[in-house]
DNA sequence: GACTTTGCGTCCAATATGAAATCAAATGAG
DNA sequence: CTCATTTGATTTCATATTGGACGCAAAGTC
C-alpha cells in the first residue's frame, strides 16, 4: 500500500536532497559528475550516494565504458524497481490507465470505455479494481496514483467543480473511495493540465519548461505551466478560457471553438454538417466559410489570451479536433504575432489519446519524488531522460478483464 | 554608489539567512521570538544575529514594554539608515520619484512633467540628476534603482518594446545611461506590474499574494503576480489583455476601454464628447448608452481573462478612468462569476498616482534584500510592517529644482 | 612492468550546531 | 529592602557535518 514505510524512505540531510536532486536531473550519472555538478566534496558526495543506496533509492549500475584512461566511473540511477505508481486518465467517454515503475518505465497499460451510468463510488471502485488488475503481484509497491478529470479541482479537500461532461466526479465520495482503494496517495488534477505535464515530459513540449495546452474535446480545456509547474489556482478555474464570452450576443468561447457548439450552431444556421471536421475541409460552401471565419477569430482569441496570461515557449493543441487545425497553424501563429508581438511555438499533441494518463504518470512520480526529498526546483525534470515510451506503452497493454 | 562593498554586506550561512529571512517577516521582532518562529537554537539564532548587528544589516531598538514578568527582550530590526533606494514611475506624461530608506520610510519624493520631447540619453540624464538632488547627501548609499515604463520589458538587457506612448523608452541607451549615472543596480519594469507590487505592499491589494491589476490610462495596461512574486515573461508580453482583439471587426480590448480609443469611437459614431468621464455618466443618452455598453462588454472580458489567467484573490482598477467605474464594480463581478463561478474582489487602487513609484520603491527594496541573501519565499513580505506613508511621501515632496 | 590518470573511500582538522549551564535583568513576595 | 522567580541572552561543550589531503583501486600508455 501507499503508504508502508514511507517515512524510512524519506531523505533528510541537505546534502542528501541536493545529490539526489541532481541525479534525478542528469540520471544515469556518476559519482564524478554529481561532484561536478552540485559544488559538493567528493567525499560528501560518496557518503551521500552511499546512503543513499542503503536506502534503496539508488542503485549503482555498468561501468561506464569513457575512452579516456583511469579507473571507470560507476553508474549511478535511481532504482526504479522499488516501487510503482499509476496514472489515470477518466474522460467523459474513455477510461485509460497507465501502471510505470518509479523511472516512467511503462509495465501494464489498458484502455476502457467510460462507464458513465455509474454513480462516483462504483466508478471509483472501478477504477480501483481495473488498476490493481494491471498491477498484479506489483500491488504492494504502490506509491502514488494521480487521476485526471475533466473538471475543475479545487486545492481545498481536493474538491471537484464544473464537471459538465462526467458530473459524477463533483461526489465527494469519488475521492473517497479511490483512498479506500489505493490509499492515501491520490490526487485528482484537471485532465488538461495532466496532458499538458504529459506533452512537456514525453511529447511535443519537451525542453518547454513553460508550456500551455488547449484542448479541443466535448468542451474546450487549456492548461498552463511556468517553469515546469503547472499554474493551479486554488479554485481551479485556471485556464478556462472556454468561458471568455467573446462570441456574437456574449457567446462563450468553448461553444464556437469545440465540436457540440459547431453542431449546435451549423443547425441553427440550417447547414448541414455530419462532423465538426466538415468546418475544416479544403473548399469550402460559403455558408461553411463564414462559420469557419468565426472559428478562426475565436480560436484567435484564446490562442491570444492564453499566450499574454503565460508566454509559454510552446502552445500545444490537443483533442479530436486538433489534426483538423494542423494546414493553419502557420496561419493562426502569424494572427497572435501580429497581436501581440510574440507568438508560442504552435504545435499539435503527439502521446494523442495518452497524453492525459502520460500526464497522470509525471503527476505521481512528482509526488513520488517530492515526498523523497528532492528539491522542488529538480522535480520539473524527473524523470527526465526516461522518455515514456508510447510503443511500449501499447506493447504492455492488456483488455480488461486479462488476468495475469 | 550601488556597487560599493556590497560583498561584505552579503549574508552566506543558510542559518543566517534564515534568521534574516524570518526577521523580514516579522519585524520587529526579538531573539526569542525568532527562535520560535525559526525552530533554530537560541545559541544559533544568538550567534546569527551577533553577526548580522556586526555588518550593519540589522539593529537593535528600544526594549520591549511587556507586561509580564523577567528580563526584557531586546527588539531587533533591519538597520534602514543603512541605505536607500530609488523607485521611479516613468509616465507618458508625469514622472514620479521617490527616495526611500530600506525599511521603506519615505525620505524625498517628486512629481514633475515628463520631458516628452527629450531623446533617451537626455531624459535618463534628467532622472538621474532629479534623483541626486532629492537625495541629497544620502547619494552614497544608494543601492537599487528600479524605474517602471510603459512598455513591455523583456528579459535579455533588459530591452523595451511596444511603448507606443514613449517611444524613446526603447532605446537601450536609456539604461544604459541610467546605468552610469545611478550604478549598476538599476533595473527596468513595466509600470503596471509596479503599480500591483505597490498596491500589493501599501494600498488595495495588501495581504492578498496572489492578485492583479488592470490600468486604464493611454493604454490598458495589466499585470499579475502570484504568491507575491510577479508573473513576468521572456518578452515582456503577459498581461497584455488590451491586445485580444475581441471588438467588431477585431478590434482591440484596449481600444474599447481606454480613454483615447472611447474619444475615437465617439467621434466615428458623431457623438459629441469631451471627456471619456462622460461615458459613465447616471443618465446617458440613447447613443452613448449602446457605447457604454459595448465598454462594459469588453471590460468583463478584459475582468474574466485576468481571471481565468492566474485566479486573483483581489483584482485592482487603477488609472485614470478607475474611479469612474466605481459604482459598477459589483455589477462587474457578478458578471465575471456568472461566466466562470469564481470571481477576485475588485477594488480601486488606493495609491492613486503614487502607486507606480511606490511599485518602484519595493522592487527596488526587494533587489536589495534578495542581494543580502534573503531567502525567496520571504522576499514577498519585505519589508511589511513598515507601510509606506502616503501622507509622509507627500510630507517630504519637494518641487523640482529645490536645494538642500 | 612502471607510470599516469581517473575514480572513490578514509582520515582528520575545521566548522557549525544544539543542549545545558551560566549570566543578566526584570518582577513580585515577604 | 532582600531574595526568590521568571524570562532573555550568552557561554560552554559535546556532537555532527563538511571538505581537503591522502591512499588505494582500476584502467590506459609508454
Amino acid at each position: 500500500m501507499v503508504e508502508a514505510k514511507e517515512s524510512a524512505r524519506t531523505v533528510h540531510s541537505p546534502t542528501e536532497r541536493a545529490v539526489l536532486s541532481q541525479l534525478l536531473r542528469s540520471r544515469p550519472t556518476t559519482r564524478t559528475r554529481l561532484v561536478a555538478d552540485t559544488g559538493i566534496s567528493a567525499a560528501s558526495v560518496s557518503r551521500a550516494v552511499e546512503h543513499l543506496i542503503g536506502t534503496g533509492v539508488v542503485r549503482e549500475g555498468d561501468e561506464v565504458v569513457a575512452g579516456t584512461r583511469g579507473r571507470r566511473a560507476v553508474t549511478l540511477d535511481l532504482d526504479g524497481s522499488r516501487g510503482i505508481v499509476v496514472g489515470i486518465d477518466l474522460g467523459a467517454s474513455n477510461i485509460r490507465i497507465i501502471v510505470a515503475d518509479l523511472v516512467a518505465t511503462p509495465l501494464a497499460s489498458a484502455e476502457l470505455p467510460t462507464p458513465s451510468d455509474l454513480a462516483a463510488t462504483e466508478l471509483a471502485q472501478a477504477l480501483v479494481d481495473t488498476a490493481r488488475e494491471l498491477c498484479g503481484e506489483r500491488w504492494g509497491l504502490l506509491r502514488a496514483v494521480s487521476v485526471g478529470l475533466p473538471g475543475a479541482v479545487r486545492a481545498d479537500g481536493p474538491s471537484v467543480s464544473n464537471a459538465n461532461n462526467l458530473q459524477q466526479v463533483e461526489d465527494p465520495r469519488l475521492l473517497k473511495t479511490l483512498r479506500a482503494g489505493f490509499g492515501e496517495h491520490v490526487q485528482l488534477v484537471n485532465d488538461a493540465d495532466l496532458a499538458l505535464l504529459g506533452e512537456q515530459r514525453f511529447g511535443a513540449a519537451v525542453g518547454a519548461p513553460t508550456a500551455a495546452i488547449l484542448t479541443f474535446g466535448t468542451g474546450l480545456g487549456a492548461g498552463m505551466a511556468r517553469d515546469g509547474v503547472l499554474v493551479q489556482g486554488r479554485h481551479g478555474i485556471v485556464g478556462e478560457f472556454g468561458q471568455l464570452p467573446v462570441g456574437p450576443l456574449g457567446t462563450r468561447l468553448e461553444h464556437m471553438v469545440t465540436g457540440p457548439g459547431i453542431l449546435r450552431r451549423a443547425a441553427e444556421s440550417g447547414i448541414a454538417m455530419n462532423s465538426p471536421a466538415d468546418l475544416f475541409v479544403s473548399d469550402p460552401a460559403p455558408a461553411l466559410a463564414a462559420m469557419r471565419t468565426q472559428f478562426d477569430t475565436a480560436l484567435i482569441i484564446a490562442l491570444t489570451a492564453i499566450t499574454v496570461a503565460c508566454e509559454p515557449d510552446v502552445l500545444v493543441l490537443g483533442g479530436g479536433l486538433a489534426p483538423s487545425l494542423e494546414p493553419d497553424l502557420a496561419r493562426y501563429r502569424e494572427a497572435v504575432e501580429l497581436h501581440v508581438h510574440y507568438a508560442p511555438r504552435l504545435v499539435l499533441a503527439r502521446l494523442g489519446t495518452h497524453s492525459g494518463a502520460a500526464g497522470a504518470v509525471v503527476a505521481a512520480l512528482t509526488d513520488c519524488y517530492r515526498r523523497l526529498g528532492v528539491a522542488d526546483e529538480a522535480l520539473g525534470d524527473a524523470p527526465v531522460g526516461a522518455l515514456l515510451d508510447l510503443d511500449r506503452v501499447r506493447a504492455v497493454a492488456r483488455p480488461p478483464g486479462a488476468h495475469d
